[in-house]
DNA sequence: ACAAACTGCAGACTATAGTCGGTAGTAGTA
DNA sequence: TACTACTACCGACTATAGTCTGCAGTTTGT
């Protein structure tokens, strides 16, 4: 099972629900610009922000987590 | 069920381990003062953050963001 | 080719995560 | 009475999460 960044795991299921970025941040309550900053791996988010993608895209954050290479 | 915070989860891992605010804060990386912030949820920690505590306590970041009760 | 929708990116900004040094209070123990 | 270990709390700071506007480049569909 491929270990993967926290981006990659946001973008992979953004687009399996075909949302686009725009949507996403919508839906979460954050800018447009920052979910692509998340999706490159340019920003790393707090909780409360794993919460918030996460129930936008009808995920458990645990299960965002859990997918997460384990960092430094 | 009863869900917490994340302070709360915190706190209680580290109590049971016998650990003491400085040694987890020391083990993780962070700083003595920051560790009771987060135990008191006066601040909300990055998933970086989540990741280094979860490793000095020796559980999995994804078991301590399951029992974090949905944060709005 | 063209247009529309989407995304990358830059700069300047605000909010808050995280550090550091010190002080005071608390709980336990000899 | 102390002494020790631990934690709450306080400024004042630095680093970075997150916003906003705008524009350029890319992708997708017709």
């Amino acid at each position: 099972m491929p270990e993967k960044t926290f981006g990659d795991v946001l973008r992979e299921l953004r687009r399996e629900r075909k949302m686009s970025q725009e949507e996403l941040a919508f839906r979460s309550g954050l800018d447009r610009t920052y979910i692509s900053l998340l999706e490159r791996g340019l920003r790393v988010p707090t909780i409360d922000t794993l919460f918030k993608v996460s129930r936008s895209l009808g995920v458990q954050p645990e299960d965002i987590v859990a997918q997460i290479k384990a960092g430094r």
